[in-house]
DNA sequence: CCGGCAATTTGAACCGATTCAAAATGCCCG
DNA sequence: CGGGCATTTTGAATCGGTTCAAATTGCCGG
């Protein structure tokens, strides 16, 4: 077993003193040309590899970010996590990375374990019942934290994710436009600000135009392909099913979609559905999905760049950055049906 | 700013020997219980913090593996590296992430980076082209190194992954029962092992039922939607169209799906369809798709005890650890239409 | 009361980089 | 030729744990 090439073994070999070779690989503009050629052959020749750990020791940069995802099995975490490793890498730091599977006690455990490990910041999409205490205690030990797609209410720190107010106000005002006046909300979940933001924003463009919000028409439940379908079951069960449907996200919208399919609604006629996020197989359904487009990758590249900014700056003010997504027209939303006008026309 | 508590303060707070406070740092059975408890709660009321890269000096072990992925943003791999990170997380050990967008040079860019932070093993998801050289210099640095979901022929390492071949033999015999004679296969790619395995499972079944392969029923192209409906537009612009499809995996079926429907073709009775990975659109389809489930999940899950199994013991011999897919027949799949006997009954 | 053995505890050297005050070197100008 | 200044280089102290040979403590049987 061979010992390990030291800074100190290049710096015998080179002639030169341990500090000069530290300087050259932290590039250092103060060595001379000729001596850097020098050491840096000497390198090369006795493969020499950098040992971050003991560099770590002194210096107090570390180069590694931790990462913690709330799901990495759901496409929109994983692309915002792909987001946030092309800028890491791009930078130079390394990417730890957590999945708490909606845990708060996994999310609290990786997070104390990122102490360990010195990291620089954390990139932390919280999980489903996250506390503000939770968010704050890593604040707390000077870890700069960025909130990603969702935010914990009323933590003062970074947060980047997508306006996901504006991006419901989009879609409920499209249908709006269309004609719909019964239009219901499916997949409202008020633990996650994602959740709450979605809702807001689909009661508010009903406020706007003037159109009174319906409790029966606003369907609390999980955002799979299956509540999707309960929902619409539940919906077309009553005595006044809706027009068109506003979905959570597309997942719950393909859901609904095949309750409709099933119930022999014809989707964008009878009753139209808007989704939201536009993955990938929105644009491949039959009919295809009516959604509002978000840039996960985006978010997770605004996000490591405002950590970035925050290493470059500590004393800037928390930003609180929001991507505007955009709504795209498929088939899956057409004009109101006319309202049959039972007994008026007696 | 105050000074960092070390494990030399909490030493002298507890009244022993840094040496003792590192032993129990490391449930070392050596401490007796009660200098344990009370080097224990001077930890806890102090506020220490472990310093890994401190104890990474000295001892060998740093509790960290790299995991290279070939692609995040494919809900396949992102499901494979779900499962690596369960089983990580269960074991203590920190994750370093990467994402390789299956391009090696980011991949060997993102190795070499491993071995400045001095990993204990890394999994690597291959990216389309990577070499045997490029694997077999992660382990002449002497990181172990296990190959997940795809595998590099000649390389002599770990590998774990699924059973690709007798993947495609379930599909394929499965249209052969039905009475399918002209079976396509589709998303041929002889760059990834994945691609040459599924094929040779196709050319295996079809050989072991005295088919013959035609080569105009083979087509080489990507995995996606996109390239599936092509496909399909393809085959059946030629003179026999085939009764059934082997698709590469579930993206390239719906793919083809469309265009088979766009065409007019009924699916599961003019033209059977057969896909791979059953990812979570599968089931939805209308018609449902048939297809070969790989547990993603499971493999990611014991690729990691692999490579456990692996740091316990380094002398033992590589093994090739393959997971069994298993069919799951929906409504994409029927029996073979009887051929039309043109001028056979003049 | 003592020798012997097992169970604990000690503490100084060490791991491999960074730091920075001080020294060395080179160059220009009077 | 020497002083002054800018450019490079030096090297010992330091970061915060781990190690392990040696010392200490406790207990038991004789």
């Amino acid at each position: 077993m061979k010992r390990r090439v030291t800074l100190k073994d290049v710096a015998r070999y080179a002639g030169v003193a341990t500090g000069t070779v530290s300087m050259v690989m932290n590039n250092s503009p103060l060595v001379a040309a000729a001596t850097r050629e020098r050491v840096l052959r000497v390198i090369r020749e006795r493969g020499y590899v950098y040992h971050r750990a003991a560099a770590q020791l002194r210096k107090k940069r570390t180069d590694i970010v931790g990462v913690s995802t709330c799901d990495l099995v759901n496409p929109y975490f994983a692309e915002v996590a792909a987001g946030v490793e092309q800028i890491l890498e791009e930078q130079g730091r390394a990417l730890v990375l957590g999945n708490a599977r909606e845990s708060t006690v996994r999310q609290a455990r990786f997070l104390a374990t990122l102490r360990e490990y010195n990291v620089e910041g954390a990139l932390v999409m919280p999980a489903i019942g996250t506390t503000r205490a939770a968010i704050e205690e890593v604040i707390s030990w000077h870890i700069p934290l960025v909130m990603v797609t969702r935010y914990v209410p009323g933590v003062f720190c970074d947060y980047v994710g997508n306006d996901n107010r504006l991006g419901s106000v989009l879609a409920t005002r499209h249908l709006l436009d269309l004609g719909h006046r019964r239009i219901a909300f499916i997949g409202y979940n008020r633990r996650t600000s994602t959740g709450r933001d979605r809702f807001a924003g689909y009661r508010a463009a009903l406020a706007g135009a003037g159109v009174a919000l319906a409790a029966e028409l606003v369907v609390e439940c999980a955002a799979s392909r299956q509540a999707g379908f309960d929902a619409v079951t539940r919906l077309f069960a009553a005595s006044r099913p809706p027009s068109a449907i506003v979905c959570f996200n597309d997942l719950l919208a393909f859901g609904a979609m095949l309750g409709l399919q099933h119930r022999g609604v014809a989707i964008g006629g009878e009753c139209s559905v808007v989704g939201a996020d536009d993955i990938a197989e929105s644009a491949l359904w039959t009919p295809a999905l009516t959604t509002v487009a978000v840039d996960a990758e985006g978010i997770g590249r605004a996000a490591a760049h405002v950590l970035w900014q925050r290493l470059e700056d500590p004393g800037r003010s928390p930003t609180r950055q929001t991507l505007t997504p955009k709504l795209v027209v498929r088939t899956s939303s057409g004009t109101a049906p006319r309202p049959r006008l039972k007994g008026r026309t007696a």
